[in-house]
DNA sequence: AGCCGTTATTCATTTAAAGGAATAACGAAG
DNA sequence: CTTCGTTATTCCTTTAAATGAATAACGGCT
């Protein structure tokens, strides 16, 4: 019987063996440039605030500069910017995911793993 | 400060969202066709047994065709053998695998992540 | 029939991840 | 000095995953 198998490569920024960037922290990153908030950020990804949380301080902690800064009180009642460091990684991320969609499509198709 | 961050791409097999083939299950299969034997495959790879005949069984459920024989009682009290189908998709997937490798070696040298 | 080493399966326990609710802290603006 | 919406953090509960122990089932061999 044939099944509908497919190929995914996941990609991954490390450092150690600890996960930097992956699609989601990436998915992430790019809303809250979009919101400028972490709450609401969090909430279109209908993942809870205090994961998201947790989510953006290990990247701060785990990178080489700070990725997302926080501010809380203020006009809007805090506020979540990211850093042109990290514009910069995203960015990367972003490129190096295509060429590694590309790689899929132009490979994938010399493998049948029905038989 | 600059960190010492890694690309890492992990290759998936996947039927639907399920996953058929990755790097842990190809290693527990390599073992099982050298030993003859789950049980001894999974000592190898400090795997509880349980967890490698759940392993093995839902490959067995979820691919095209059974990858792996298990069979009880006999000469040496039990036997696992790879199929030949379970041994095509195991070689597909290192090949791929490698290609996979030589793709990252080629294009991770354009990033650069910390900065 | 009994032995042996493996496969097959259940049950209870432990450990880890995820989630939710609640509340404090903050600071601009009125 | 109060309000407001967000960030920050704690505590408890729930859910899921991993582990371990124990035991049955099997079948060639002596």
């Amino acid at each position: 019987m044939k099944k509908d198998y497919n190929i995914s490569l996941s990609l991954r920024i490390n450092i150690g063996n600890d996960t930097v960037l992956a699609s989601g922290k990436v998915e992430l990153l790019i809303k809250i440039k979009e919101m400028g908030s972490l709450r609401k950020a969090a909430e279109e990804m209908k993942m809870s605030y205090r994961k998201a949380w947790f989510s953006i301080h290990k990247i701060n902690n785990l990178a080489s500069e700070t990725v997302v800064v926080l501010k809380r009180g203020g006009k809007n009642g805090g506020v979540a910017t990211i850093t042109d460091y990290g514009n910069s990684i995203i960015s990367q991320y972003i490129s190096l995911r295509k060429d590694v969609d590309i790689f899929i499509s132009k490979n994938s198709s010399k493998y049948d793993f029905n038989k």
